[in-house]
DNA sequence: CTTCTTACA
DNA sequence: TGTAAGGA
């Protein structure tokens, strides 16, 4: 129950969701414009992205590719943001969706680590070992 | 150096 | 969407 906490929690500036996403920042803007995502702000207008906020805007990315305009994208965000195929031309199986939306959560949660970690200093216990799996 | 907004190609 | 400009 304190897991929601931490999925919200803003942590991230757009740099790092940049990596974390694949998009530019041009692009997680604009789907902020069009309200896919919320990010929150800092005291300095500086915008800051939870976990989920990347997972959304993973899943954007995702439809996105799949033909889907930001109007579709929106409709199907806010009501019901779980398993839903649109029957038009969203075709995945419930079952493996959810599989891949946990392993976005864990690849995420493991490039985060690797940029906390590549800063301070190199004193991080994981470094060695995920290094060989990420290119950045 | 990173991010922000606005505006134009 | 990309990118330049001008400020924080």
């Amino acid at each position: 129950m304190s897991d929601e906490f931490r999925k919200n929690m803003a942590l991230f500036p757009i740099g790092i969701v940049m990596k974390l996403t694949d998009l530019t920042a041009r692009q997680i803007r604009y789907y902020e414009q069009n309200e896919l995502v919320f990010p929150a702000r800092t005291s300095g207008n500086q915008r800051l992205y939870s976990f989920n906020d990347v997972t959304s805007l993973l899943r954007i990315k995702e439809l996105l590719e799949k033909g889907v305009n930001i109007a579709g994208i929106k409709q199907m965000i806010g009501p019901n943001a779980n398993a839903h195929e649109d029957a038009t031309v969203l075709d995945d199986q419930s079952e493996v969706k959810r599989k891949e939306l946990t392993d976005l959560q864990l690849h995420s949660l493991l490039k985060q680590q690797l940029l906390v970690a590549k800063r301070p200093g190199q004193v991080s216990l994981i470094q060695g070992e995920l290094s060989r799996f990420y290119s950045n």
